[in-house]
DNA sequence: CTGAATCCAATCGGATACTG
DNA sequence: CAGTATCCGATTGGATTCAG
């Protein structure tokens, strides 16, 4: 996605870009849908995501979720720094949607085995 | 949204990242759902969007639907031109997830009645 | 370990004008 | 009606380097 700024504008009774402005980006329904299992911290999210995003990617989603109020972000004050990440109330709602997703993924994967090749050479 | 051309390319087993690949972009979602009811020509479609597309991105996102195998085109040879736009059953089998969408962004709506002002003035 | 900062190419997406 | 063509600012997202 991408848009100016898809802070939840919406024209009056779009539900569907209502929905969509969350999960909207690269990686956050990945994230979202991870984050409905467990509590992450930052670099085991990135593994999660089998290290094919970047740092600044993840931060950066990472954030949006939590100004979007879908994530919230735990900090230790600790050294090593630890930073938790877990889903609020707000993001957990989204459960029905990622397990839709999920499930059409699979099902769309298990249709097309060939279309999905790239990164498992 | 928004990547090199996310083709469906997906780390094995991502089903979620295939699942959002169709819809993807700014206006696919809306658009899917909406043919999900009937089949639409080109400026009902536009209509249906409010008009906030203009017709470049409309024409982009469902070309792309198109490649995707999610929406068919077909068109009649007439003048002036006639278009209509339909699922495929590909594009159909994405019901339960857009009605997910469609369901959470209502309850949200409702729930942030404040956040989704500025098309409505 | 969890970032922030900078640089940069590619893409997105709007505005506008034109066409069969 | 259903596009195409062009221009252009804004955003995306990767790579890399630095830091507490």
């Amino acid at each position: 996605m991408v848009m100016k700024k898809r802070n939840f504008e919406c024209a009056p009774g779009c539900s569907i870009e209502a929905a969509l402005a969350p999960i909207d980006g690269k990686w956050k329904g990945v994230i979202l849908f991870h984050l409905l299992e467990k509590t992450y911290r930052f670099n085991e999210l990135q593994r999660k995501l089998n290290s094919r995003v970047t740092q600044r990617m993840l931060v950066k989603q990472l954030r949006e979720l939590e100004e979007a109020g879908m994530v919230e972000r735990k900090v230790y004050a600790q050294v090593p720094p630890r930073v938790d990440y877990s889903l609020t109330e707000e993001g957990r709602s989204l459960e029905p949607v990622l397990r839709a997703l999920w499930s059409w993924g699979t099902d769309w994967m298990a249709r097309n085995p060939d279309k999905q090749a790239k990164t498992a050479a």
